[in-house]
DNA sequence: CGCTAATTTGACGTGAATCAAACGGTGTGG
DNA sequence: CCACACCGTTTGATTCACGTCAAATTAGCG
């Protein structure tokens, strides 16, 4: 299946972007798109390294699973954004589809013979994974905050931002990609405590509940007090 | 000051040991040498962004200052590693050396004349950025644990890591480079914990302290159990 | 030797984990 | 259409680990 760039919801976002004309019909026809149902794997912890892709649509989480059987969430990748290493024989983590998602593909050694050809696209894949690596940091001083209430805000902070098109202005309501397992393993916390501190959040007035998995913030500012 | 590539101890693990020897002597005809002493800053949040730097010897971290005036560490930078941004016009977080360091510091146009120049640069850095969402990552999944003994177990295990030269086999003795408070931060808990469960993993016969800084691994496996 | 800062240790209270149960939604079969 | 089971979420009661406050100890430095 070819790859219709030009109908591209990511096509000025992603690594490939960068590219001329020419040199992305040239990348194009070696990828494929694909289409991931919720909850589908797309790599595997200890696999072998065989592809790497760009997200167009829905969402993805990085996750390790732990010897004692846990699971935590590394990082969530939104469209526009690329997951595979080029350096490493085998997967790290699992990369799982939180909804319905579709990607566009490519062979590991095709990809780095673009990359070999195309000097502009190393630079563009630099690019992503700095930012990738801003956004672990993000999280990691989420974790560093000791009450359940501060880390509880700010990843819903985190959450209102990723899910806005505009990285200055936060979306206002939004849906939760996270179930509340998922958070909770995200945050260091327990399920109960994380429903508790939701519920509380929304008893103060700083956000509003819409069904199961939507989160409306009432008092940005309040929110962000709690984050303290 | 020019530049000594032939008697760099990070000669064969650094970004620019991609480059070839000709290669290499005009990059480093462009950098300077600089020494920091412990505690100096050599970026800090908010500075536009002008330079950028290799790790040759000491240790470096990354801070990033919250609101209400706490400080926490988001990444730790061993020799080899390499610090700077190209993409942002404004350094997001402080750089602080934790010892005694030397870097090769190269001005940001000049580094980026050389990425443009030699297509393997901008891979090796896109290499060791990917390599630091991984220790990112990993640092990431310490902050799931949710008992204090784990958390503080698997930092040890980290640094015992980071403290090696091989990466396959940690060091079985090493010098913790953060305070107390810099690893409560680290790990979302207080000075006064942390120093209990380092007592109580001594007590326990997982480690040995020796000295202020030292600490050596008296019983790796049981201190592994008890990252769990 | 005295000062200051960092670390360790102790006593105590609180907030989060744990255990347990109830409450939806959703799908399946009768 | 309803009954039922299943899963995720919420809520409650209890326990205990960690935070807080305070003091003792040690290290670092002029």
């Amino acid at each position: 299946m070819s790859l219709a760039c030009a109908s591209c919801p990511v096509r000025d976002r992603a690594a490939c972007s960068v590219l001329a004309p020419e040199e992305r019909a040239a990348l194009a026809r070696v990828g494929h798109t694909r289409h991931l149902a919720r909850g589908q794997t797309l790599f595997a912890a200890g696999d072998p390294v065989t592809s790497c892709a760009t997200l167009v649509s829905g969402a993805l989480k990085v996750t390790s699973l732990e010897r004692d059987g846990s699971e935590h969430i590394l990082a969530l990748v939104h469209p526009s954004g690329f997951v595979g290493e080029f350096f490493q024989p085998f997967a790290a983590h699992d990369v799982v589809a939180l909804s319905d998602s579709r990607l566009c593909v490519f062979a590991g050694p095709d990809m780095e013979a673009a990359i070999a050809r195309y000097p502009a696209l190393a630079q563009a894949l630099l690019r992503r994974t700095q930012e990738d690596l801003h956004a672990s940091r993000a999280l990691l001083a989420i974790g560093s905050k000791v009450s359940a209430r501060a880390r509880v805000a700010a990843i819903l902070i985190e959450f209102s931002r990723a899910a806005s098109d505009s990285p200055c202005h936060p979306a206002r309501a939004f849906d939760l990609p996270l179930s509340r397992g998922d958070l909770a393993s995200f945050l260091g916390l327990t399920i109960e405590t994380v429903s508790r501190q939701i519920t509380a959040l929304e008893r103060d007035g700083a956000i509003q509940r819409s069904g199961k998995r939507g989160i409306e913030l009432v008092d940005p500012a309040l929110l962000s007090a709690s984050a303290q």
